[in-house]
RNA sequence: GGCGGGUUGCCCGAGCGGCCAAUGGGAGGGGACUGUAAAUCCCCCGGCUCUGCCUUCGAAGGUUCAAAUCCUUCACCCGCCA
């Protein structure tokens, strides 16, 4: 361990909150172990959830023992922290559905194999579900005051807003559970997360230090912000997510490479395992000649390889130098064009049918939501076949247009694209 | 439980019988400029078989030649009083 894990993590401005630096570091000096909890109310992780999974993961490889957690069990409940609204409930079966495909997200991220310091993965539903009602309220309710409850800043939110079920006003009571069940188990005792569970992993060190007269660790990891005030890990579309059928790894590609030049470095120091070093370098390039987009580069490779693989990585990198390339695309030979097309969204006519007319085509394709969008954006010029701006709304598509007798790529403004596919 | 106010397009929010697919802002989209960036400027922004037609203004009924606008019932929210 050359560098030191927190001031790593500090210079990565990975730090918002801690419970007592000093006592922190002193316990890091020697492996500890640490747990993250991931909710399942999706059935894939999103980008969002990938920095604090970083986190665990810097940890680990600073030789620290992780649990990754999935809450089957408060997934079940819906914390209210950071939600202005009460969240409507999921059925047990969805959400022991989400919790696999979640498990199997986490694993990617953790070595399970090292035989130093393994993760593993662990589910809060394993010990809340066994429990009484009795039992909860008896062992764990009676040691928890309602006055300090009520004064979280999640629930004091929603009491001057519309109001709180039992249901969400118990979930504190549910991590702090967890966290005291890690620890007895594990020896669990340090819990990470984001700066909106600060409260809840307060709880948990309070149950703690009342049931077993310990003391533990907690530390949060500032909510990510962008230089122009939207929400990191949105689009248009909705968030980025790491499952490839709900995110293409063509779009995850390019949700990184169109980063704003003012966040690119701040998003390799959180999502990047290069060194400080590295990272330095990347920016001062990025400083010298922005329009190179070096470092978008560098992150969105590091990225894509990681939550999907190198080998997608390359081919998604690959394709979109090919269609975005100025590089006219009927140079292209077919297996390049075919690998670059594979990404897009897609619609096919058989080589018999009269091809749609070009609107009808854009509507097929799902690069505008509707016939009227397609015509308004004929009419504005943002329509492009094979690269060229096609202007009339009835133009209509003849078999030369295809590439290599097979393709046409669709583009709808400067970075939308789709094929169409002559079968 | 009583009285009053509200529920409008992705979000906020005008409209309060015909001139309403519905003012304005935000978000979003296209163009220009660039670097598949930001900022800026211009344009667009319910759908369709598109000089017209269809479906929208919490839900269901009703009045009227005509309703987002009036009436009735229901649901939810927000105040004040119990």
């Amino acid at each position: 361990m050359t560098i030191d894990l927190i001031d790593d993590l500090k210079w990565r401005g990975l730090i918002a909150q801690t419970t007592d630096e000093a006592e922190l570091r002193k316990a890091l000096a020697k492996p500890i172990t640490l747990y993250v909890g991931f909710d399942p109310t999706a059935p894939s992780i999103h980008v969002g959830n990938l920095v604090v999974l970083f986190v665990l993961r810097r940890f680990q490889l600073a030789g620290h023992n992780p649990l990754p957690l999935v809450g089957g069990a408060t997934g079940l409940v819906g914390d209210p922290s950071g939600k202005n609204e009460e969240r409507t409930l999921n059925t047990t079966e969805v959400v022991g559905q989400w919790v696999d495909r979640i498990k199997g997200q986490l694993s990617k991220f953790m070595d399970f194999e090292t035989t130093k310091n393994p993760a593993v993965m662990v589910n809060n539903l394993d010990w809340t579900a066994p429990m009484s009602a009795i039992e909860f309220l008896r062992d764990i309710g009676k040691h928890f005051s309602v006055n300090q409850m009520l004064n979280k800043d999640a629930v004091s939110a929603r009491l001057e807003k519309d109001g709180i079920s039992y249901t969400e006003f118990s979930y504190q009571v549910l991590q702090s559970m967890d966290y005291l069940e890690l620890f007895r188990r594990h020896n669990c005792t340090l819990q990470i997360g984001g700066s909106d569970q600060w409260g809840n992993i307060t709880a948990g060190l309070d149950l703690i230090r009342r049931v077993e007269s310990a003391s533990a660790h907690a530390l949060t990891v500032p909510l990510l912000t962008k230089a122009d005030g939207t929400k990191f890990g949105k689009t248009a579309g909705g968030s980025v997510w790491l499952d490839p059928e709900m995110t293409s790894p063509y779009a995850f590609f390019q949700y990184w490479l169109n980063s704003d030049d003012k966040d690119v470095i701040n998003f390799l120091k959180v999502f990047s395992f290069k060194s400080r070093a590295e990272i330095e370098t990347l920016e001062s390039a990025h400083n010298a000649n922005p329009g190179a987009r070096e470092a978008h580069r560098e992150l969105a490779r590091e990225l894509t390889s990681l939550v999907h693989s190198p080998e997608i990585a390359v081919r998604v990198e690959e394709a979109a130098r090919a269609l975005f390339g100025q590089g006219d695309l009927a140079s292209l030979d077919e297996a390049t064009l075919a690998a670059a097309l594979a990404e897009l969204p897609r619609t096919q006519v058989e080589k018999g049918s009269e091809i749609p007319t070009w609107v009808d085509l854009l509507a097929a394709t799902g690069v505008v939501d509707s016939k009227s969008a397609a015509r308004r954006i004929v009419k504005e010029g943002g329509a492009y076949l094979n690269n060229e701006k096609v202007i009339g709304e009835d133009f209509r598509l003849e078999k030369s247009h295809f590439l290599c007798g097979k393709y046409a790529v669709l583009r709808k403004g400067k970075r939308d694209l789709a094929a169409v596919e002559l079968l």
